[in-house]
RNA sequence: GGGCCUCUAGCUCAGUUGGUUAGAGCAUCGGACUUUUAAUCCGAGGGUCAAGGGUUCGAUCCCCUUGGGGCCUACCA
């Protein structure tokens, strides 16, 4: 540290709470009297799940003969006069009450369990694994030791931590909330189904750039930094589209990545500005052979979560993520909903006029817009269970192959469940003299004030110039999966979201 | 971005139509207790009522500004 540094504050009484302050001074009373407060090592022998599975259904009252060595936080403590109880929690949330009696440790260690023990210290404890009277799992404690001691006091256990404190903290959330334990869980298991079916399919896992000269593969306004080696602007990537696609140019006919994106837009409860985003692509597939791996990634994936296709989500409703899903044409199904007959040719006017009518506010109107923001006003409410949204307005999606017999339309589809986009998929577009037109005709949307528009990207153009396969291409992403299969909200799913 | 609501003890929350000393449960401190399960019983301490400014004899309460959070709304996945 520099002299000049100006220092710390120290930190009066009056600065530091009651009750930091006295476990401040059981830390020093451990140190001075030899007992460490952070020892280095423990003799573990056992952890509590482990124990409870094997003791678990020990009649009350009973002594086994084995003694086991381990490790817990205290959540709960009873101290009586000559017999004290705590509950011992682990990391996967059980739990194993240690007895500290006078006859097994003696009055001095006993007294040192009562003075310098707290709620929420990591203690060790080794003895007996017995059953109390009231038949609860217990270790008689004959030797423990701090473990790791708390300076902070834990949240009570018996009410809700706000949400605001629940994401600030999110380690006293994992600590006192079985769900915020069973969310970390769901989404691990998640990422690895989805390895394994991608792995059982020959897709191969890529990392592509997420500092980019130049975003794009999707609509979205990016964040923007600065290299200082370079001493250039440089964007988070909103996508890894155009890197995955060079991929495949190159020869990875099956390839995914699962990382991070960045868009600097709006959050609410199903946008964070960094999200978690899975994009795969799959040489000589289509939009349709892709939708049947999206809905294969997704069932195994609730499989591995809940056990089932049936997810139960954290309000209690169950939701069907089973059998063959629904795939439905934009223009017919907004047809239908709206009563009159709309297609790739209906006019922009026509098109305007029904929006007006409908009180729908498009802003930067064209044809594909308008089309869009029509479904969703009449269409997107009414869909109860998954359902592929097949065939969108050329405007709208610059990446995508024409429709192979309806002019005027891509082969693109999004996914809806629960109410929300949860991936899209493409005929991929690889022509690159048709590709070159939509990125102008892009530029020019840009050049009007379109702030998410697509920019011309001639590197990318290149690699297309070499030929990319014809390819099926998805993206989903991975925060709102978690929330089809557990039915939480975005800010559960990610375990330490963005707080001011 | 716009609108509405909110911020009180370590945690979760009451409350004050503007008036002496701001409350509860859990937690904490002292005492009792060898089978507790949010242990129980007796006693005690703990607050810049988000921050700053204004109105007032007097502000935690009313007004303004700033900050944090929530909900609705618009845009994006």
């Amino acid at each position: 540290m520099s002299e000049n540094t100006t220092p710390e504050p120290e930190l009066t009484d009056a600065e530091v709470s009651e009750q930091k302050a006295v476990r401040l001074a059981k830390r020093d009373r451990l140190n001075e009297l030899g007992l460490e407060a952070y020892p280095v090592a423990l003799p573990i022998t056992d952890n509590i799940p482990a124990v409870r599975a094997r003791f678990g259904d020990l009649e009350a009252d009973a002594t086994t003969g084995v003694t086991v060595g381990l490790a817990g936080r205290i959540v709960h403590l009873r101290n009586t006069g000559k017999l004290c109880f705590a509950s011992l929690q682990s990391g996967d949330g059980s739990r194993i009450q240690a007895m500290v009696s006078l006859a097994e440790v003696g009055e001095e260690n006993l007294e040192l369990w009562k003075d310098l023990v707290d709620l929420g210290d990591h203690v060790f404890v080794s003895g007996e694994v017995i059953s109390s009277r009231r038949g609860e799992l217990s270790i008689m404690v004959r030797e423990w030791k701090m473990a790791s001691k708390a300076v902070l006091p834990l949240p009570n256990m018996h009410n809700e931590l706000n949400e605001e404190t629940r994401v600030r903290s999110r380690y006293l959330d994992l600590i006192v909330r079985e769900q915020a334990r069973a969310n970390v869980f769901a989404r691990a298991k998640t990422m690895a189904s989805l390895r394994s079916t991608f792995t059982s399919l020959d897709f191969i896992e890529v990392e592509t750039p997420m500092l980019q000269v130049m975003h794009g593969g999707a609509s979205a306004r990016p964040f923007v930094t600065h290299s200082n080696a370079f001493d250039m602007e440089l964007f988070l990537r909103i996508a890894p589209e155009l890197y995955l696609k060079r991929a495949l140019v190159g020869g990875i006919e099956r390839v995914y990545e699962i990382n991070r994106n960045f868009r600097n837009e709006g959050a609410d409860s199903t946008h964070s500005p960094e999200f978690a985003m899975l994009e795969a692509y799959e040489a000589y597939g289509d939009y349709n052979s892709i939708a049947d791996l999206t809905q294969k990634l997704i069932q195994d994936a609730a499989l591995a979560v809940a056990g089932s296709h049936v997810v139960t989500w954290a309000d209690g409703t169950e939701f069907d993520l089973g059998g063959e899903w629904d795939r439905i044409s934009m223009y017919h199904s907004l047809s239908d909903a709206a009563g009159v007959q709309i297609t790739p040719e209906t006019s922009v006017a026509d098109l305007q006029a029904m929006a007006n009518k409908e009180g729908v506010e498009v802003h930067l109107a064209n044809h594909g817009k308008l089309v869009e923001e029509l479904w969703e006003h009449f269409v997107k409410d009414g869909l109860t269970r998954p359902t592929f949204v097949m065939d969108f307005p050329v405007e709208t999606s610059p990446l995508v192959k024409e429709h192979r017999s309806i002019p005027g339309v891509v082969e693109k589809w999004d996914l809806y469940v629960r109410g929300f986009e949860l991936a899209t998929g493409y005929s991929e577009l690889n022509d690159p003299v048709i590709q070159r037109e939509r990125f102008v005709q892009q530029a020019a949307l840009s050049a009007k004030g379109d702030v998410e528009a697509m920019h011309l990207d001639e590197d990318f153009l290149k690699a297309l110039e070499h030929a990319m396969p014809p390819a099926g291409g998805m993206g989903m992403g991975m925060d709102r999966l978690l929330m089809a299969i557990t039915g939480l909200g975005i800010r559960e799913t990610i375990l330490f979201p963005l707080v001011k």
